[in-house]
DNA sequence: TATATAAGTCTCAAAAAGAGACCAGCACTA
DNA sequence: TAGTGCTGGTCTCTTTTTGAGACTTATATA
């Protein structure tokens, strides 16, 4: 009944949410955002934007990071084309991970977002102490 | 013993990685990152960034958000200072979210990378399926 | 022989997200 | 006057995702 309404409704509103044609399921942006909005991607793209790196150095890198979720993120990079990783048959093998152009494409328009939260960190903290601060 | 020197040595590894000083716990990129890569809140902030909404047309606008995650992530971009809600006395009272300032000047960058998203989609979508090609 | 290193995988526990019922107050309707 | 719907949520339960940590396989080193 209203639910046919409810629907054409926000598909024209959903329309202009996602800034391009298509439908929810494969809205552009969203196809694309959520492959690099999760907690660790960002920080690996930022890593691997300075030079090429190890598994065993990632690790090292962002201590904080699991194992099982840096060989995730980087095979969700690497299935994205952001991410191309190399085997070297040293022994034991060693697995070098670089961006590919696709990723430095997508590192620039991501850095100026991490550039302005660098920045802007100082702005968010007071913001949220004041929020802390107000709910008391 | 060794851990000692591990971690001397991913500090200063880490004070790259973060491009900014300080340790890991408080890294400003990763701070104010990670407030904002999650699965909805580039979703909303483009939505707010369009005009102010109320909660039920947020809803609607993002039919395969739950209320829960709705009610949660205007909550914590409001935490962080880039939304601002407020409450009408109509009947029943109605709620508007907006973007500060702030919100209104983190959605630059972000909106750089929104476009480069619907630009780039196709060879994402593209490098996608020659791995899941690659994989059988 | 014991230990380390490489890049992972596997299992289990904990945290986060999703589905859907429920709530209060008021307006409109039958 | 009882029923229905609207508002913007919260509460509970289930499913999914994440994290912690042991285990792997082959080689090198102590």
């Amino acid at each position: 009944m209203d639910s046919k309404v409810v629907s054409l409704k926000s598909k024209l509103e959903i329309y202009k949410a996602c800034s391009g044609g298509g439908n929810l399921a494969d809205c552009p942006v969203r196809d694309v955002i959520q492959g690099i909005s999760n907690k660790w991607s960002s920080l690996l793209m930022m890593a691997l934007a300075e030079k090429p790196y190890r598994f065993g150095e990632l690790r090292r890198l962002v201590p904080d990071i699991s194992q099982r979720m840096l060989t995730q993120t980087l095979h969700d990079l690497q299935r994205d084309g952001y991410v191309h990783r190399e085997v070297f048959p040293t022994k034991p093998p060693s697995v070098e991970y670089s961006l590919t152009d696709l990723g430095r494409s997508m590192f620039g328009p991501l850095h100026q977002l991490l550039q302005w939260a660098e920045l802007n960190h100082g702005a968010v903290r007071a913001a949220r102490n004041a929020f802390d601060a107000a709910e008391t």
